[in-house]
RNA sequence: CGGAAAGUAGCUUAACUUGGCAGAGCACGUGGUUUGGGACCAUGAGGUUGCAGGUUCAAAUCCUGUCUUUCCGACCA
């Protein structure tokens, strides 16, 4: 039984894994290609997939009093101005609207890429004591960003998000929240989508722009490449000088507010195709499956199969997410096959012979595995599988993260271990952006993060030499 | 933005070099037989050869432009 011919039409994951995620996209139904350049449509089945974070995240944060809100697509040009480095950051991907109908617009509109801008006018407006803050508002939307390659999920020129925004009267209490929002982030990655994480600080060079500092959530892919799924940033005061944020304190003064924003996007359904997939397809962590189960019923027609499949189906279907395929057109091991492609955690196979001895079969997408099982013990077992199956997908990412982390202690190790086993490398580094820059042109990898978790491997910048008490997490990145 | 490659039915492609009826496999529709790892028989439908222009009696084929996708690099919260 060779993996060649077991699937067909999807590209090896070894051989190119480009090819192999773009296949992937396509054929597990998740998104296809528009008339509109660099714009995707998600179709149902991906769409499902973000559904569920997005029930799961909205949760999380209205647990910590964050509300929902929806502000502008639109953004008139002269807001967009006002933070020098925002807008440096922003302009070359940003879109206008200049003309409506036959009529030329006064001002231009900007297609918001992000809206820090907008919404800073609007806590201007409404914050007068510090009795009204906190605000803390985030919204669901989509942004727009005139990206000169695309690829579907990781970079689209329209993408979905959220993006949350906060003000508050004390330094203090911004940046607790900066890091709290950044640990919900960090448990939707780790326990929802089953990815290890890396949690850190970006270096100067590389934080959002406008920003006093981010955090990020940093992952691995298949391939050893870092994703960024997730940041959170400590604003300070950059945005509440220029866009006039501020209230009168206890003590009668006036004082300009602190402030934060934090987001993540559809570009998560990238990360959970590029940490979990294999050659058979798609492999989905159970918490966010669109399907989580899903009967195979066996000869169908035969003796009373399809009943008994339409029976477990509605004990099933009442707990967990379970499909029922009984499409006449296709033999099993077609089915088979189609199921493990579009990565669903659980399949049930129910014929004839199982019938007989009121069993079923339970096979895992995730270690192949068949278990027999009783039919009146099968909602147990399905919730000890989806656990099982959660637990070592996440298991399989770490074991990848640990092996493909090495350490290098100078530029000639650095080079050689990027190039032999790309992946992330540990270390330290004397804060200079000249080394960051030296080190992308050699290697094309990029400092990740400070992770929280420093450790002191040596007392020397991996590039230059110098003295250097920071350690950095370095890797290639999508 | 720089370099490279590719666009023919939903997908994979043949015909292109040397201009002359656009052909196949998969997928799809219908009827039937099947069903424990990608079934089979019969039959049917599906095309502005990415788009625009040029050369020619004649263009999928030659020329020019353009659009899109993919890959590599630059840039990029």
């Amino acid at each position: 039984m060779q993996e060649k011919n077991y699937v067909k039409e999807i590209t090896n994951i070894d051989d190119d894994f480009a090819k192999w995620y773009t296949d992937i996209v396509i054929k597990a139904e998740l998104a296809d290609y528009t008339d509109t350049k660099g714009c995707i449509v998600i179709k149902p089945y991906g769409y499902e997939i973000w559904e569920n974070i997005q029930k799961y995240m909205d949760n999380e944060f209205k647990k910590v009093n964050i509300k929902n809100t929806y502000f502008p697509l639109l953004i008139p040009e002269n807001l967009l101005q006002k933070e020098k480095d925002h807008v440096e950051g922003f302009a070359p991907e940003v879109a206008w609207v200049s003309e409506a109908g036959e009529e030329k617009l006064e001002e231009r509109l900007c297609i918001r890429p992000t809206s820090e801008t907008i919404i800073s006018t609007m806590y201007s407006k409404w914050l007068k004591s510090y009795r009204d803050l906190p605000f803390l508002y985030n919204q669901w939307c989509n942004v727009l960003r005139w990206e000169k390659e695309t690829r579907p999920f990781l970079r689209s020129r329209e993408f979905l998000w959220q993006e949350g925004h906060t003000i508050h009267a004390t330094e203090k209490e911004a940046r607790d929240r900066t890091l709290q929002m950044l640990n919900i982030y960090d448990d939707v990655v780790e326990n929802l989508l089953a990815i290890p994480t890396v949690k850190g600080i970006k270096t100067p060079k590389e934080k959002f722009s406008g920003a006093e500092e981010t955090y990020t959530i940093e992952t691995m892919m298949y391939d050893g490449k870092a994703l960024q799924t997730a940041t959170s940033h400590y604003f300070g005061q950059n945005f509440s000088i220029p866009f006039n944020i501020k209230f009168k304190n206890k003590e009668e003064k006036e004082e300009y507010a602190y402030q934060t924003s934090w987001g993540s996007s559809t570009r998560l359904i990238g990360g959970i195709i590029m940490a979990h997939g294999d050659n058979r397809g798609l492999k989905l962590p159970p918490k966010i499956a669109p399907i989580q189960v899903v009967i195979v019923p066996i000869n169908m027609h035969k003796d009373n199969v399809y009943e008994k499949s339409l029976e477990l189906y509605n004990i099933l279907n009442k707990k967990y997410r379970t499909n029922l395929d009984i499409r006449d057109q296709y033999t099993p091991g077609y089915k088979f096959n189609f199921w493990e492609m579009k990565g669903v955690p659980i399949r049930i196979e129910i014929g004839p012979r199982d019938i007989e001895k009121n069993e079923c079969v339970i096979v895992r997408r995730d270690t192949n595995e068949k278990i027999v099982t009783k039919l009146e013990n099968i909602d147990k077992d399905i919730q000890n599988i989806l656990d099982l199956i959660h637990n070592n997908m996440y298991n399989e990412c770490k074991k990848r993260l640990e092996d493909r982390t090495t350490i290098a202690y100078n530029l000639e190790e650095f080079i050689n271990q990027m190039n032999t086993k790309q992946g992330f490398i540990k270390a330290m580094w004397c804060g200079s952006e000249e080394c960051e820059n030296k080190i992308k042109q050699l290697t094309s990898a990029k400092s990740r993060c400070l992770p929280f978790n420093q450790e002191k491997i040596s007392d020397k910048c991996v590039c230059c030499g110098k003295k250097a008490d920071k350690l950095v997490i370095w890797g290639r990145q999508y």
